[in-house]
DNA sequence: CGGAAAATTGAGTACTCTCAACCAGCGTGG
DNA sequence: CCACGCTGGTTGAGAGTACTCAATTTTCCG
């Protein structure tokens, strides 16, 4: 196993789901791994494969995503560095969903047999695992509102809004503007549109002064306004 | 706390998932519980309420929603006989959706901490619960893709092949017509449709001779042709 | 049995899609 | 060093699926 890196990232995130002592710590940056790089857009899980390890994000971004019979694409989630991208395949057989990067990545893949041992023998651990799938599963269900009961302007908000959150909260807090490799066809992806629409959508929510969005980058000019646009309520992601 | 009922439902729900002793089933079965009698459309549990408890539904069915600002609902989940309808709020501290009798329901409720003390005792259980959970979320992973990427028709004849196979599952398999109590204004609300548009839509489906629905009553007269209408793959749900 | 809820029908509307062309940025290679 | 080609973004016009509003019929439930 290649240990050039460290599960670091992955010890600050779930230290803020719950108290692990350093004996949890020094387990959680025991766990075996191996380091893959991903070059963009290619497949880091495919759907109906059965289920070896999982894999933890410690640079770049990756996206979940499910293929519909006339070869549409539903996006699922977005995925930021320090989350795992497939957490559930630790307990499921087979995947169902398909998992791309979405930009070029670097990643600590986890045999699952190891993932089994530390949450056998650490109750702290698993309660962070726990609380990392039950927030997912929030977010699932929070994606199932959006794209089913909002217009495409409130839905794009509302993507941003979360996408802005989950960064912020990552990272730096501070930070205004976000290195936000997304493109219109994933967006369009994520919130059920075409990107004929969202391209259109993004122009009116520019126009109105709310976000910048170009080469890759974010900002949020007006926070208030994006979130009451967005029908935004944070409840969601359960940041405590 | 009355007892006039049992968990017997959970734990043949249970022992679907996954192998467990004698010891579990007892432990499950001496878990303490409150009956709970609730009208149709009554709440069971409210967003931003912080929990307390979870609770299996042991007749009746029941629903998941969330609501958006504009005062539109988005239905995320449809419960049936010997589901927990709040699993997820064991851990989580604070409601992030609403639940709903869909019927006139029957319902065991679980003081949290005796959940919290079963699965941190018992391996066994412990993956149950986790599998009810991980699957849970599968399927609104599954709605995320049909409210977003699906046209009505196959969006509606996909939660009708979910809903008959979760039934199928649960009960008689061989059964092939099901007491029905969703109301269209339900399933509009589950496919992110209006009502409207939800009665054309299942006129078409019986006009061309997949289902048959009315009073209540739901009986699929070509299962083939209906789960290639709804694309669906059963895969999602996870039935081993 | 009677009122309310659910289902149905009709007509007009609109949000989003489709198709298609065009522009801009950028990495690669001649 | 600039052309080429690709990907991603933008624009225009026309079409369609699903929505809105509103009235009517049927079914349910107290």
């Amino acid at each position: 196993m290649d240990q050039t890196s460290s599960l670091a990232p992955l010890v600050r995130r779930w230290s803020g789901y719950t108290e692990l002592s350093d004996e949890d710590r020094n387990a959680i940056q025991r766990l075996p791994f191996a380091e893959r790089i991903a070059p963009r857009e290619s497949y880091l899980v495919r759907e109906g494969e059965p289920t070896t390890s999982c894999m933890v994000l410690l640079k770049g971004f990756a996206y979940r995503q499910k293929l519909v019979t006339d070869g549409a694409r539903q996006i699922i989630s977005f995925h930021i560095p320090g989350e795992f991208i497939d957490l559930q395949n630790a307990i499921l057989d087979v995947s169902d969903h398909n998992v791309q990067a979405l930009t070029r990545t670097q990643l600590a893949v986890v045999p699952k047999p190891a993932l089994l041992e530390i949450m056998a023998a650490r109750p702290a651990v698993r309660r962070a695992i726990w609380l990392e799938t039950l927030i997912d599963a929030s977010i699932f269900r929070e994606w199932v509102v959006n794209v089913g009961r909002r217009d495409a302007r409130t839905r794009i908000a509302h993507l941003l809004c979360e996408l802005v959150l989950r960064l912020r909260r990552s990272g730096e807090a501070e930070r205004s503007v976000w290195e936000f490799p997304i493109t219109q066809e994933q967006i369009a992806d994520a919130t059920g549109l075409t990107p004929v629409h969202t391209n259109r959508t993004l122009q009116s929510l520019r126009r109105d002064g709310l976000i910048t969005l170009a080469n890759g980058e974010l900002s949020v000019l007006d926070w208030e306004k994006l979130a009451e646009t967005g029908d935004f309520n944070e409840r969601y992601l359960h940041h405590s």
